[in-house]
DNA sequence: TTGTAAGCGTTATCAC
DNA sequence: GTGATAACGCTTACAA
């Protein structure tokens, strides 16, 4: 219980004002070099570092970033998350994760962390804002930056998954495929996510190009799990004619499609193509197809475009960033049988 | 700027004092329901909530609780992150993870944690903890959980490893094989990791129960990634009498290996058998015969423990629990050749 | 059930 | 380069 240190016992044990040992703490200027050597010892010596708690009163800061995601442990996420708190570790901010499980939550968390100043900015990931959420976050002045979600409203860090996908799709064509069946998000969605809309479109451009008609019954609806994607697969396998390749929105519904392929004997690529979107982390050992986008570089950039708007908030341009995707070729496709 | 409603604000126009408006907003008791009714409306009004910085000052806790990890991008550590996360969001404590790198880097991360009251609790996950460390959280009085790692300083929360590889293990015996590869963890490694060791030990076990004498030879380190799994694999397989089954200590280095034998035109399990340890979330969208633990569950159970040490810091009880594993028979494992 | 008022341990402004 | 001191906005005995 002798355990409340406070900065005032190390100004009086080094002779000093609080003022000078809380600038000699920070690594502020203005303080002698023999002075902040002296702060530094006692301090070291009573096991003494600033109360957070004090600080982040005083200086009316919460040194916290929140990352608000719609399912937290999925890797995208995940792998998002882990490259912001390195970032922001770095940078003395801590980071909370929260997760988003439906439009009216969502924006009860976005005020209660604004108004509580709980947190001095946010991220927030692949979801869509409502008019309400838009209006919260402005006036509560929170300095916002989205992913894998663009908005007028503030900066935002995507890919052009359209162009995306007209690539992985292209791919396909290119080896012969015609009736390719499609495995996408919900279709009915709460959180309004609209990567399934714009891969969907580059689906579309690609087909209308080679002037391949779209064929409603090749796209089912899954919803970014291997559970979804195996089960849209035995959908797409009970069809009359089912098609000879599948491009899946993302690497892990094709994993689960892949087993659902294996399981009813079929081979791949030889009687199947299928071509995924992410190239997560373990998508080069199933040698799958796919299409690659640094996730690591979302969470980075996002990051680093937080970080400006909160020490100069008045920075008024908003930045939207595209960052690149890539065609990963590997073992899943191959020329139509 | 109009922006910096109090809970001075929201008493005088209630017409009540800031404690009153203080319990109301908490939820504490002694407050008429007529009051407690009249402070929130005001409080909706204004848009207001009361001040996490000035509350957590104030009430000398953080609400905050530290997850300390050594790599937050693998599944196994957001799966324990996810759980907990969840938990403390019930619990209205925010949670932020850390990353271990290395054992200074490590004990001067908890010293700061601890000194600078930033967080409540700390859970730590399957790093080693110095005596320095020990000494450290105990003389700072931060309540610690351990998950992954059992020490007489702090509850815990694992599983037997040793009995689990040994069921592994066995199970690969039972199926005719007597040259069993063993991939394991870093035999040097820096954070101090028991896991390895402790099924390695259950994996000597299963073969003493047999007579089945040990190789060293079989025995390769990985690293508990994907990669790593692929690599010891082409290790045993230039070996000059391969094992016909292999025990990875992790279903990500399996799902490495699986692609090593694949690729050297070899069948799983006809030609040579593997079995994980863990039940990666995919694993059973591949196949592979595991060593399933609720990764989720370790992280609840760690939580509510942590929990309670945080409200009740004289519980003098070190509950270390011990979480049940299963065999998960897939499709990995069969017959000897 | 409600109010009073003394903290909580910093930061930051301004003067020296 | 350094010091005095007024915030920062709440919580919590204790009293009423």
């Amino acid at each position: 219980m002798a355990d409340t240190v406070t900065i005032e016992d190390i100004a009086r044990r080094s002779g000093v004002s609080t003022a000078t040992v809380s600038r000699a703490l920070r690594g502020l200027p203005n303080v002698s070099p023999a002075t902040r050597d002296r702060v530094q010892r006692v301090a070291a010596e009573l096991n003494y570092s600033l109360d957070s708690r004090a600080s982040r009163l005083a200086s009316g800061r919460s040194m916290t970033v929140g990352v608000a995601v719609p399912m937290a442990g999925q890797w995208f996420f995940n792998q998002l998350s882990t490259a912001i708190e390195a970032l922001m570790f770095l940078n003395n901010y801590d980071v909370v994760r929260y997760v988003l499980v439906g439009p009216h939550e969502q924006t009860l968390l976005f005020h209660q962390l604004a108004t509580s100043k709980r947190v001095d900015g946010l991220i927030i990931c692949t979801v869509a804002l409502t008019d309400e959420d838009v209006q919260l976050l402005q006036d509560l002045q929170l300095p916002v930056v989205t992913i894998e979600k663009e908005t007028p409203h503030f900066p935002s860090v995507t890919c052009d998954n359209t162009a995306a996908a007209e690539v992985a799709v292209r791919h396909l064509i290119e080896l012969g495929h015609q009736d390719i069946g499609l495995i996408t998000g919900l279709f009915q969605d709460p959180m309004g996510f609209t990567i399934p809309q714009e891969r969907t479109d580059g689906y579309l451009k690609a087909l209308a190009e080679y002037n391949i008609p779209f064929q409603e019954r090749l796209r089912i609806e899954g919803n970014f799990s291997a559970a979804g994607g195996a089960e849209a697969m035995a959908k797409l396998l009970a069809l009359d004619s089912p098609p000879t390749a599948v491009f899946t929105l993302s690497d892990e519904m094709a994993i689960g499609a892949m087993k659902t392929i294996r399981d009813a004997g079929l081979r791949i690529p030889q009687d199947i193509s299928i071509i995924g979107f992410d190239d997560f982390y373990l998508s080069e050992y199933l040698g799958l197809t796919t299409i690659r986008q640094s996730v690591s570089q979302y969470g980075e950039t996002a990051g680093a475009i937080l970080l400006e708007l909160m020490e100069n908030p008045d920075s008024p341009h908003v930045k939207s960033i595209e960052l690149p995707t890539q065609l990963i070729i590997r073992d899943t496709t191959g020329p139509r049988p």
